[in-house]
DNA sequence: AGTGATATGTTATATTATTACATCTATGGA
DNA sequence: TCCATAGATGTAATAATATAACATATCACT
């Protein structure tokens, strides 16, 4: 679970990494579905920042590696990693994040940085209760909810 | 406000719409910018019903009343409307819907029904607040929150 | 090895949104 | 009233994001 600390600029980054990648591997392999190649570099080039990355962005990474990787490779990809829970898309950004708690069952809220572009998934069950109890006042069945909170971050703030 | 019964679909709409766009000559006036008849007009044609409304599609309408009518006319009036907060961009769908509550102050979340498309904008201070605490545990500044809620509403869930 | 389901390759195109620059219009001050 | 100017609109082009359709390849199971 991502906590207090790994908002912060220093927070070390490689094990960060390496454990979304670890979780990956479980999660699939749990699920019975297949993180193919070209699916967890995908991941992996998500992961290298918690910046949001675009699908192009990351189609021309990926094109370093495989020129004639198009579009829909990308957004196969990022299709596949966003049903299985290992990459969320920010929907004011068309931009996509690694989750860093795909093993947990979550309810978390997304911080974005406008200045310095990270983003963060955070923990907000409390918020999903709130948002459920109201639904219910409404007669309305929630299958999906967006929170996402556009600002400074602690380290772009001042 | 928007309360429990203007979610159903039996509410009065043309009382709806008009409020809206009284309140919307209101809030201009006020702020002293101007609501020019490109404006008015795309206003008015977002708020003739409660579904999201793509760009483009208020283009094809807009289109029939000034053929020669551009993206940009659209998306110009749109940003303005969405500055002065007659407007509001549904992120999860690129799509818009009228504010129906543009003289008060408001902290809604957006209830969108994926069967019959429409979408309620619904006071949701309460999550506001509790989100505003999680920012500050964070040290974020929050400047921009989207709460959208994906699903079926109760004219459409059985 | 054969079969069906899943994944990938390839081309084309749809959808959403912005940039750049020209022209027009409203408004307030000389 | 006329001018200056800021804001609004016209027009063309293009950028950025995303999907459709269909062919081929690969995996997993028998």
């Amino acid at each position: 679970m991502l906590d207090k600390t790994s908002i912060q600029s220093s927070h070390n980054h490689k094990n960060c990494m390496q454990h979304a990648l670890q979780a990956a591997e479980k999660v699939c392999k749990n699920k019975g579905v297949r993180l193919t190649s070209i699916r967890k570099r995908i991941l992996e080039l998500i992961c290298t920042s918690h910046k949001a990355m675009g699908a192009y962005g990351l189609l021309d990474l990926y094109k370093q590696e495989d020129p004639k990787a198009k579009p829909v490779t990308i957004y196969r990809a990022l299709d596949f990693l966003m049903d299985v829970g290992l990459v969320h898309k920010i929907e004011s950004l068309n931009a996509f994040i690694g989750c860093l708690q795909s093993e947990k069952q979550h309810q978390t809220a997304i911080f974005i940085c406008d200045n310095c572009k990270n983003a963060y998934e955070i923990d907000a069950s409390s918020v999903y209760e709130n948002l459920f109890t109201l639904s219910q006042s409404l007669q309305f069945k929630p299958q999906k909810l967006t929170i996402e909170l556009r600002g400074l971050c602690v380290n772009c703030r001042y």
